[in-house]
DNA sequence: TGTATTATCGAACAAACGTTCGATAACGTC
DNA sequence: GACGTTATCGAACGTTTGTTCGATAATACA
C-alpha cells in the first residue's frame, strides 16, 4: 500500500487523554498541535480514519466520542507475566463511573440506604443508590417506593394480580401498601470503604 | 431585584441530559433551541450564570463541564409530612459520584469481582471495585492481593504475627501466601441494576 | 525501477461560531 | 408611581471553524 501514518493509535491515545482531562474535543488546529500534525487537513484526514473505525462521530460540525472511544486495552504487562483471567483492568480515568451509573441526569437522584432489608441484593446500610424517577417499573426491578411518608427500597413483585414490594431479607415482611406508589427505579449503587 | 430567569435549573437539566447522551456540548444556537432561548446572546448570558456557579467552564471558545456539572441531588430519606408530589422535593446537596469514589485517579484502577467469596462484605459477582494501588494496607482493609498469579479480593487480617487474607464467606478458606503480595486497597465499589 | 497509493502539507474559503451592544420588557424595591 | 436591575431579544461583527483542493513525499508492490 501507500504511506503509513506515524501511528493513528498513538494519536488516538493523545486525543483520549485530552478528552479524559477536559471532557471536550479541541479544535482541528488544536488537535494538530496535540498530536503533531501541522495542517488542519491532515487532522481532517486522521479524524476521518478514526470515524471509519467508529472511534469518533461528527454531528453538526462537532466531534463527539463514538462507540469505541472509551474502549481500553487490557493491561498487557500483567497478563503477559502469566497473570490472571481476572483480566478486566481499567484505569479509572475521568468520569467513567458516573457515565456508567447515570443515563438521564435530570431524572436521577441519590439516596442513602438505611437498614438491611435488601441485604440479599447486596445493598448494605450506608450504601448510596442511584435512582431514576420513573413509573415504568417492571416486576423484578428494585424500586424506591413511598410507604408511610418515607422512601423504601424493595424489589417489585407480583402477588396474584397486584404489585407488592418485597425485602430481600427474611427478617422483614412483604409490604402491600394500597395504592403502591413507586418513586423510581434503582439503576445502580455504590459505596466507599475505609 | 430584576427579572427572574424562567429557571436556570431546568435549562441546566436539559444541558446535562444532552451531554450525558452525546458527550459534547451543542453550539450556542443549538443550546438556545434546546432550552428555549431565541437569541444566542441570551444563551451567552445563561451560560455565564452557569459559569459563575461553576457548572461549566470555557477555554479557547469551547464549553466544557465544570466541577459541579456531574453533581447529583442527594435526597433526604424522610419526606415532610403530607403528600410528596414526587417531582419536587428539595435535594439536600449535590454529590459527584466519581469524586466520591476516586480520590487519586493516577493510582486508581477498576476491577471486576469474580465469585462470591466476599459476599459478606457486600461484594457480589460482577460488581466493579475501585482499587487504589498502595502497600500501606492495614488490618481490616479490603485489599486486592496477588495469589498464585491471580488477583484476589479479600480482607486483610492478622494471625499471630503474620498477615493473611480472609474471605467473607464461610465456604472459602483463609489464604496464607508467603510472601503476601498486596496490589492495592479497595476504596469503593459499584454496580448497575437492570 | 516504475507505478499506485496515501499521509501530509499549505493555502484558500464559505459557513458557523461566540461575542458584543443597544433596546425592551418583566420584576423587585423604595 | 418611579427607579434600578436583569433576562431576553435581534442584529451586527470579527474570528475561527472545518472543508476542500492541488502538490509533494513516503511507502508498498510488481
Amino acid at each position: 500500500m501507500g504511506r503509513q501514518p506515524v501511528s493513528d493509535a498513538a494519536y488516538l491515545a493523545k486525543l483520549q487523554d485530552y478528552y479524559a482531562r477536559y471532557r471536550v474535543f479541541p479544535s482541528y488546529a488544536a488537535i494538530g498541535e496535540l498530536v503533531g500534525l501541522k495542517s488542519t487537513s491532515s487532522v481532517a484526514a486522521f479524524l476521518s480514519r478514526l470515524k471509519a473505525e467508529r472511534y469518533i462521530e461528527t454531528a453538526a460540525r462537532r466531534l463527539r466520542p463514538g462507540p469505541r472511544f472509551f474502549e481500553r486495552p487490557l493491561m498487557e504487562s500483567r497478563i503477559a507475566a502469566g497473570l490472571p483471567s481476572a483480566a478486566y483492568d481499567a484505569p479509572a480515568e475521568g468520569l467513567a463511573i458516573d457515565a456508567q451509573l447515570v443515563k438521564r441526569p435530570s431524572l436521577t437522584f441519590l439516596l442513602q440506604v438505611k437498614g438491611d432489608s435488601m441485604i440479599g441484593a447486596g445493598l448494605m446500610p450506608g450504601d448510596t443508590i442511584v435512582v431514576e424517577k420513573s413509573n415504568a417499573a417492571k416486576e423484578g426491578d428494585i424500586v424506591v417506593a413511598l410507604v408511610d411518608g418515607a422512601y423504601t427500597v424493595k424489589r417489585l413483585a407480583r402477588e396474584n394480580r397486584r404489585f407488592v414490594v418485597k425485602p430481600e431479607n427474611k427478617a422483614f415482611p412483604v409490604l402491600r401498601p394500597d395504592p403502591l406508589e413507586i418513586v423510581g427505579i434503582v439503576t445502580g449503587s455504590f459505596r466507599t470503604y475505609r
